[in-house]
RNA sequence: CGGGGCGUAGUGUAACGGUAGCAUUCAUGCUUUGGGAGCAUGCGGUCCGAGUUCAAAUCUCGGCGCCCCGACCA
């Protein structure tokens, strides 16, 4: 290509964006915003995205995983069978249009399962067939709430999804654990720099054990991960555990139980200034959520959580703790109703317009703790479980692990908080879908059995920038090898003078000859000016043509390591 | 979907209710060419609709668009 004809051309001003790599990709003109969430590819953003998607294509056709590709329009039939329609509905997560004549109903595809899961059932599997997977990579729709840091958290985005089957759990693990490597093999092609494997929460995919790959990034990270600084725990916040420091003991476990009046204090913070002898750890927050338990008719109903106070509550715990659709903290209104307080003096005595009061793991064998009263103004003090309200019968994990806590595989070591961009996320959906869907095969034993499913995703147009994201420096992108666009940038200083353009032509077609990617500026404009847009571009070389033309001498520059070397264009042929 | 903010030229910005200006990009010409060069000339704009007013970029209302915080996710 000829930067005469590359379209467009890079930008000079500032560009509105939130994060370096989002501003870069702007900047250098690999992607432009068409609407929220939504972005054209541009010629050079396109060939780095074509890299990218060969490199998935090429590792699953090599690991034995056969590619194919699904419609975009997905029959909404299908979707009432998985039982994923309505859920959706009410996420408003899914586009939909209608065929005009008949007026049937689709989905644009959010993900796959459901018409891979139908394919799986109508072909009359055989335990013989078994394991069978199968990989795509296609648009994906989800109408986002907040689309935001370009190609990071689209509507409208490219999506590498595989999904295997198998005869048992056993089969199921091997497959799952067969992506996963595929995966990792995947991230380190591509050129992430620092990317990680941690435990996750399911969502809406659904199934049970379910892990996502993290590329490190404090800028782009729109998720924390925790993960143990000695062994190799690392998990998605919303999942994480974590073992809370050890409460402070009381002085005297017999003190009887008493109110204090406490008008000024709702927060822990204001409490623990309140009553300096009581820390955090020996207070219980009771915090009221309102919960969504139904699918479809919205059926709201109200739970308590208390937890010790110096943790938070995980509202994705929470969630799955109850099997609801959604749970959000109470509006003032609906707290001053269930515990007849302001917020900030809920408690467990005699809370009982609750659904449910839910007990965090941090408040076991908790005693002579503080806590609100139920009343304005007012706080409990030697609150003791058993005697002063009903002891718990079950303690649930609620909390959100942070910094500091510890590690619950290794149990002794610290955890530490990271930001790391979602580029892979892998699921075991055990038997949900093929028993839904009736998509079952035939063992053995002659019986029909349901196939064992596991699902995984690679977000390609996320993880384009993802890679930008760390692949970067104060001048501009940094590709790797494997998906620059161009391997090469030549740069003729003067592209007219008699010696320059010889050489630069010359090599230009010797690099093409070869099947190298190469990028030739041919423009009449300043060094400076290709110097900047060079670097802006990215691609991993730069060959200078420029003083030592006559003497048919180049350089070789490196744009990640800056290492310049002088030599002749046919080393340049060999070395790159 | 809840909360907040902003819409002036391709981009970034300025203008008390009274002449829409500056920078940059772009085009043309000349001089330049080892790190976003200089001079000259030129093109180009108040998101849409209604209202208030002698007069609206400016005030009011509605719409649309975009951005930020939250929840949701590849």
């Amino acid at each position: 290509m000829k930067m005469t004809k590359l379209f467009p051309r890079t930008r000079y001003g500032e560009v509105g964006a939130t994060t370096a790599a989002h501003a870069l990709l702007l900047k250098a003109g690999f992607i432009k915003q068409l609407a929220v969430g939504s972005y054209i590819l541009l010629p050079l953003g396109f060939r780095v995205w074509q890299n990218v998607q060969r490199i998935v294509w090429d590792e699953m056709e090599e690991k034995g995983v056969q590619n194919l590709q699904v419609p975009i329009m997905q029959p909404k039939e299908l979707w009432v069978k998985s039982g994923r329609w309505q859920k959706y509905q009410d996420a408003k997560t899914m586009f939909q249009t209608t065929e005009r004549h008949s007026g049937a109903v689709f989905g644009l595809a959010p993900t796959a399962e459901e018409p891979l899961t139908w394919l799986a059932g109508e072909s009359q599997l055989s335990h013989k067939d078994l394991p069978l997977s199968w990989h795509q990579i296609g648009w994906k729709f989800r109408d986002e709430k907040r689309p935001r840091h370009g190609l990071l958290r689209c509507r409208e985005f490219d999506m590498s999804d595989g999904y295997s089957f198998d005869k048992d759990e056993v089969g199921m693990r091997t497959s799952f654990e067969m992506f996963r490597e595929i995966y990792r093999c995947i991230f380190h092609k591509v050129g992430l720099r620092d990317c990680i494997y941690v435990q996750a929460d399911s969502g809406a995919i659904g199934g049970k054990g379910s892990a996502e790959f993290m590329a490190l990034s404090d800028e782009g990270g729109e998720d924390t991960l925790l993960t143990c600084s000695d062994c190799s725990y690392g998990a998605n916040v919303d999942k994480a555990g974590s073992i809370v420091p050890e409460a402070t003991r009381p002085a005297d476990t017999s003190v009887a139980l008493h109110l204090e009046y406490t008008p000024t204090a709702r927060t822990v913070e204001e409490l623990t200034g309140l009553f300096p002898g009581v820390d955090a750890t020996r207070m219980v927050k009771t915090i009221i959520f309102t919960v969504d338990g139904e699918l479809g008719e919205e059926k709201w109903y109200q739970v308590a959580v208390c937890i010790r106070g110096d943790l938070e509550v995980n509202e994705v715990k929470l969630l799955n703790a109850l099997g609801a659709q959604s749970v959000s903290p109470a509006e003032p209104s609906v707290v001053r109703a269930v515990t007849g307080a302001d917020v900030g003096f809920a408690g467990p005595i005699g809370l009982e317009n609750v659904r449910e009061i839910l007990f965090d793991r941090s408040v076991e064998g908790l005693s002579n703790f503080l806590c609100g009263g139920n009343k304005s103004g007012y706080h409990y003090l030697d609150v003791v479980p058993g005697r002063d309200f009903t002891a718990p019968s079950r303690f649930y994990d609620l909390h959100r692990a942070v910094s500091g806590h510890t590690c619950p595989e290794c149990k002794c070591s610290l955890l530490r908080e990271s930001r790391g961009i979602e580029v892979g996320h892998i699921f075991m959906l055990q038997t949900g879908y093929s028993l839904s869907m009736g998509a079952m095969y035939r063992g053995e034993d002659g019986q029909a059995h349901p196939l064992w499913m596991g699902c995984y995703g690679i977000g390609t147009t996320r993880l384009v920038q993802a890679i930008a994201e760390q692949n970067r420096d104060e001048k501009g992108l940094i590709w790797p090898e494997s998906v620059a666009p161009y391997l090469v940038e030549i740069v003729p200083l003067k592209y007219d003078d008699t010696h320059q353009q010889p050489l630069a032509d010359a090599l230009y077609a010797g690099l093409k000859a070869r099947g190298t990617s190469v990028l030739l500026d041919d423009r009449a404009v300043s060094a400076g000016v290709k110097f900047k847009d060079a670097d802006l571009i990215g691609c991993p070389w730069r060959v200078t043509i420029g003083r030592r033309a006559p003497e048919s001498i180049v350089e070789l520059w490196n744009r990640r390591t800056g290492e310049m070397v002088e030599m002749t264009i046919q080393e340049v042929l060999k070395k790159v």
